[in-house]
DNA sequence: TAGATTGTTAATCGATTAACAATC
DNA sequence: TAGATTGTTAATCGATTAACAATC
């Protein structure tokens, strides 16, 4: 019985600045700063002041101080909270490639709420060993592996032309959540949320930016 | 003098989609489907037709055959113009680490219009090194190499603290655009494209996504 | 106190969807 | 031809922004 219809909708737009905010609060408690107004960091995001405080308003309790601002640290508290850097998941990762070595070693993920417990490949020559001290396994044992330690999220780095047939091993296995790396798109049963990590599509988005800034007339 | 004023403005969401209709295309190419209806991608894709149709016209000349639906190689043609993969440009990365090195090693981005020429580092016993074939110099080349190559694209994959520093000396060298994948906020001087790639926002998108759907009553 | 800032209600703007004639 | 599908115009929906009273 979670909190479904009592808490606001959130829009993707909206949800997918908030952590654009959270690395922006960072930066001002590093800088010392104790309390920060919508307005300022409005201006140093480009962005619509009421925007922000709704934005703020729709994932937190936290309420600003008229004439100061928002506490800096009250609001990364609520923030991570939200997004979920608290709890801790448990993932294993399909392809220990290039990609997914730097994944499985990758620090970061603990502070984000994530653990990538093992490692899997069709390589025979991996079975077995270990990357940062994470079990690589045989790809062939994923399900087992999933279904004893019951994992809920499974992320992708294998090549794209076998990206479909792990996704499938994952859902069967009872994975809940896929993160896919691999370029390609994914059929999934109804149920099973996805994020698909396109790095084609952030160059492609990052040079449109680039073209519209140099086909704008200075006037 | 480019085509400012007369291409159609299209907005972030539209954009944001147009990737994912690409590979679904792919896939429906590999599959041996030489036509493909707006129906049949917008009920795969849970979206709406409409939509489909009119991200299709936004982005291409290609127009859909009553009955038949839209020529998928024809389409496929259309957006990678659109999106750049055809046009070549060079890149510097700074920050030659685990993540640095999987981006200068990806073959991938050649298809997608990216060619990385050079990485830097700070660490003294990396420059003078290659990694898969492309020099890595240290960083305190990086102004001089990319005034040289007249280098438009830099890629950051540098520590946190670091970044912003490395941004700086990118945009005073003449880096017009900017992907970062360091999880900070940069303050970047106007007429800079930035795009950030941040792994924490997406895993919380993710688990959120989850969250909802595993919220969700099934009824 | 005076004034900056919040939080909310109302107005605007833009994107999505519905309806439908045109077309092969 | 009949019918599926496109492409466009109009209606709806939702998100963003403007206005402003409340507050410290």
């Amino acid at each position: 019985m979670a909190n479904t219809k009592n808490e606001p909708h959130i829009s993707q737009a909206a949800l997918a600045r908030i952590p654009r905010y959270l690395l922006y609060l960072h930066k001002k408690r590093d800088q010392g700063e104790r309390y920060v107004s919508s307005t300022e960091i409005s201006q140093d995001l480009n962005r619509n002041p009421v925007q922000v405080r709704k934005d703020l308003a729709l994932i937190s309790k936290v309420s600003g101080k008229p004439k100061l601002g928002f506490d800096v640290g009250e609001l990364i508290d609520a923030i991570e909270g939200f997004l979920g850097y608290r709890r801790q998941s448990e993932a294993v990762i399909a392809g220990v490639g290039q990609l997914g070595k730097t994944l499985l070693s990758y620090p970061g993920f603990s502070d984000y709420g994530l653990k990538i417990t093992a490692g899997f490949d069709l390589n025979p020559k991996l079975a077995g060993t270990t990357h940062n001290g994470k079990p690589i396994y045989d790809i062939a044992d994923l399900s087992d592996y999933v279904k004893q330690h019951k994992t809920v999220f499974g992320v992708i780095t294998v090549p794209a032309a076998a990206a479909q047939t792990v996704a499938d091993l994952m859902t069967g296995a009872g994975i809940r959540a896929i993160w896919n790396f691999a370029p390609v798109h994914l059929s999934l049963p109804d149920g099973v949320a996805l994020k698909n990590e396109n790095m084609a599509a952030s160059l492609a988005m990052l040079s449109l930016r680039l073209r519209a800034l140099e086909g704008d007339d200075p006037q």
